[in-house]
DNA sequence: GCCTGGATTGTCT
DNA sequence: GACAATCCAGGCA
């Protein structure tokens, strides 16, 4: 009787559970007529009373995502260039997510290399790079992971079904003992242990 | 290999 | 007007 990854439920609890539980699943991608997979090796967990998270001072135009239902994408630009990619947790309102950091190319990696400007090496190891690889946008910001393209229904006209990114499981489950550590590239609250990662994952 | 600084723009004060 | 949940190139060892 558990709740499996295609259930909004799934998603629905706070972002450090969530975020373990993301650890070894799919980020699957269908952007420009290319599939792209990867799996997450990498996460960092944000909740709305956390000072580093975007949703610390209340929602405006940014982050309404994040407040809204889980299971969508909330992408945001750092540092004027980078996009990145987070998994909206908690229920609707709670204003939490995961931040994909890291993925192991496994399908498509002929695409990310070419996004990638032909680098071969260290395709997805960081958020932006990830991102990039995967071909995940600004334009892909409050999508539905579950491809239910339930509220607004503002964005595409496919139609199908088919998320253009989902998560998906394919039978590996996460690590018994990921590795925890500080967040990176914060300023605030640096010392919460809410970054998680794959063992043995380069 | 490690360290440094520059790129570049949306978002909030 | 400051700053940001980053990445890369270039310098030096």
């Amino acid at each position: 009787m558990s709740v499996d990854i295609t259930e909004r439920r799934w998603f629905e609890r706070d972002a450090p559970d969530l975020a373990v539980d993301l650890l070894n699943k799919l980020l699957v991608t269908q952007i420009d007529g290319v599939r792209c997979a990867g799996r997450i090796i990498e996460v960092e967990a944000y909740t709305s009373d956390d000072p580093a998270s975007h949703t610390f001072n209340g929602i405006t135009d940014r982050n309404a995502v994040m407040f809204g239902r889980p299971a969508h994408l909330y992408v945001y630009l750092s540092y004027g260039i980078h996009s990145c990619a987070n998994v909206v947790a908690g229920s609707d309102g709670d204003g939490q997510a995961v931040l994909l950091r890291a993925l192991d190319p496994v399908d498509g990696i002929e695409a990310m290399t070419a996004r990638r400007s032909g680098r071969r090496r260290q395709l997805a190891n960081g958020p932006g790079k990830l991102c990039q690889a995967m071909g995940i946008g600004l334009k892909h910001g409050g999508l539905d992971l579950l491809g239910h393209d339930d509220d607004h229904g503002h964005h595409g006209h496919h139609g199908h079904g088919l998320a253009d990114v989902a998560i998906v499981d394919d039978g590996v489950p996460p690590p018994g003992a990921p590795i925890i550590g500080p967040r990176i590239g914060i300023s605030k609250a640096v010392e919460a242990p809410w970054r998680f990662r794959t063992p043995g994952a380069l």
